[in-house]
DNA sequence: CTCATAAACGATACAATGTATCACTTTGTA
DNA sequence: TACAAAGTGATACATTGTATCGTTTATGAG
């Protein structure tokens, strides 16, 4: 019954996305053309994997015209391949979707982003959901930290 | 060991604040000045108990300015009695804390803000994080859902 | 391989949501 | 009452996007 799980909410996904490692393909095969931007942005978000602002993209990428950039973002976001996550400190953060349902981690520090997935946590909001009045179509969920890095680092 | 969720997440905090209703003495007590535009401001945030954008509030108020009403919301964030919620379409909203820490459903069609708290989904939290690498310093959580109100609506 | 057309693009303007500055006002206190 | 510190308002600016619109390009029908 994973499959509530699989409606996105536009903004904030965290869905599943095909296994398929070849994002450009998927695009192509929602109809999308393959163009030369949309496979520069892709290829640096697949280079990149870790998190990345849109305005930084946008500046690595001064071939790409920033409007093209946030449109690509949006387009990859709703297509379920992307997940955006917001920053304890109001800024957002965009990172490659993985194939499963999961969630992230952010250092309050450093703003490193992790991964986790636990199947617990899930079973346990399945059932909050169904004692509420209204229908679930999805969730959202960040733990904050202070990373193992920043731990270690010299103070301040 | 509830105590490592009083540690306040600047802006996405969902921690629990005194249990005193009148948040002027709060701010009082923190070393604020009692002015005119902090009175008007907490004020209406007290009357309206319901989500509110801070530009809603600066429109309703045109007494004070605009600066000073997001100086007062920033202040109320800080000091933990109100909670900054991001809507799935990217906007933000605030609500006031209540003396819990809790988090809150968002109907994804009406925008509707709801309330909820329950343990076990916390323990499994404390639980992932203890086994995780880094400092557990909070967390965030949302539900999405069609209200009722919205799933009995005349369609469309 | 054309070529027509829809899709996508870049430049730019605009919008929303805040933050920084700074001259001025108010508050709390002695 | 007077003073210093805190707070305020007007305004400028910053960030993160979205809308417009004239131009370019990808695609696929012929
Ligand atoms: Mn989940
Ligand atoms: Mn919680
Ligand atoms: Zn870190
Ligand atoms: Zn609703």
């Amino acid at each position: 019954m994973f499959s509530s799980y699989r409606l996105l909410i536009p903004n904030f996904n965290t869905a599943p996305r095909p296994p398929s490692s070849d994002l450009l393909a998927i695009l192509e095969d929602q109809g999308y053309r393959s163009t030369y931007q949309r496979r520069t942005v892709v290829g640096m978000l697949e280079r990149k994997g870790d998190g990345f602002t849109a305005e930084e993209v946008a500046e690595e990428l001064p071939k790409v015209g920033r409007a093209t950039v946030y449109r690509t973002i949006k387009l990859l976001l709703k297509a379920g391949m992307l997940c955006k996550l917001p920053l304890p400190n109001g800024a957002h953060k965009y990172i490659m979707a993985r194939a499963e349902h999961h969630h992230h981690t952010v250092c309050v520090r450093c703003g490193a982003v992790g991964e986790f997935r636990n199947s617990t946590v899930e079973r346990v909001l399945r059932a909050i959901g169904s004692d509420m009045p209204g229908e679930i179509v999805g969730h959202r969920m960040e733990l904050y930290l202070i990373c193992r890095d920043c731990l270690n680092a010299p103070a301040e």
